[in-house]
DNA sequence: GTCTATATATAGATAGAC
DNA sequence: GTCTATCTATATATAGAC
């Protein structure tokens, strides 16, 4: 096939299908080849738009960030209430996505879209009068949460082999069952763990405003 | 070479040098070929040990868990003064080899270490007094905050370079330093994170026991 | 901007000699 | 229990025609 008159692919539509492919099946499973094949074309063709593979996967990672509402930094509501929606938001990005986590985990870099999340969060931070030291932290905490969260299930990581349990782990007699009800268990723990954590905030920054 | 008088290989070398091979260059280092040239055997040698590379891979990651404390569990002391101390535990184990990371938050699996280490968890949060409920929760957030503490550094993952950030990211004005103070800002997120979110959870259990 | 053909490297795993 | 030889699959990337 010679040059057609509309191109056939676009760093867009390449980006939207390598997601869907490791979303599917793991970041290994995103070979050229492969990625070819599902946008009906082949692995050659995709160097005309990525120089190289990675230049591809910083693409597909900062996609995934683009979909982290920053909308409630904007308004200038309290810390607290923007911090909870924030995280919120970012965990059911990430979480839609597991297997990007690893890459997106290593921080920023160079990505657009991690550097506006990243500078949105110590913002508001600041301007809701947190020491810039302070703020950093609690940036980088809520990251180390959030990223943990969305990294894996707690509840699906337990067999559902009763008899694995039984002689060797005393406490773990209802294991088995934790993966009937993965969704509760995860977004009940990173409910309780959001909470607590702002909770514990909360007193660190009643603390600074009376010193 | 014919059989030797003993054995050149044990499961517990294989282990250890494909554990040094992945700590200094990432899971995807790991190939039969190399952890052999590693061990100065050849590769099809590694078979006589272990069926598959994911038996491999299996015994890699639960040799890493072998390395987190348990002690504070069974001595009974209240149950946030054990978290604590194996939450630093944990985190220090999991960050002296953070390429294992995103394979061991996948959950205990089969693997006896990860099982030990759940069992011991929420044997305690419920000998001192908390639903079986909440502790599993406790148990899962609290996977979810070291396990992200672990997975990358928050300080590391922002470029060096000033001009970066001057003009797109008003608030980011300070982070080319960052990397400077690598260890710090890690560690001091995660110890402000820990006592917020014991800070948290101890209000939540001050509540319990009053109604 | 897409194609075919191909270079080059590397992977996990098996067969069978010793 | 280790070896050599080899099978089979797959990877990223380039050259050059159209």
């Amino acid at each position: 096939m010679a040059r057609p008159r509309t191109p056939l692919l676009s760093r867009e539509r390449i980006v939207v299908a390598a997601l869907a492919l490791v979303d599917a099946d793991g970041l290994e499973a995103l070979s050229t080849r492969r990625l070819a094949t599902e946008l009906s074309v082949s692995g050659p063709s995709l160097y005309n738009h990525f120089a190289t593979k990675d230049e591809l996967l910083d693409a597909v990672v900062d996609s995934v960030m683009g979909e982290v509402d920053l909308g409630m930094f904007a308004d200038a509501l309290d810390w607290r209430t923007a911090l909870r929606d924030w995280a919120r938001s970012y965990r059911a990005a990430l979480a839609a996505h597991p297997h990007v986590v690893p890459v997106l985990a290593q921080g920023p870099g160079r990505r657009p879209n991690a550097l506006r999340l990243a500078d949105a969060v110590f913002g508001c931070l600041v301007q809701a009068g947190w020491p810039r030291g302070q703020a950093t932290r609690i940036g980088a905490l809520m990251r180390y949460f959030i990223t943990g969260s969305a990294l894996g299930s707690f509840a699906a990581g337990f067999p559902e082999d009763e008899r694995l349990y039984a002689d060797d782990y005393p406490h773990l007699g209802e294991a088995h069952r934790l993966a009937e009800h993965r969704r509760a268990v995860d977004e009940g723990a990173f409910e309780t763990g959001l909470e607590a954590l702002l909770d514990g905030l909360a007193l660190r920054f009643e603390r600074l405003e009376r010193s």
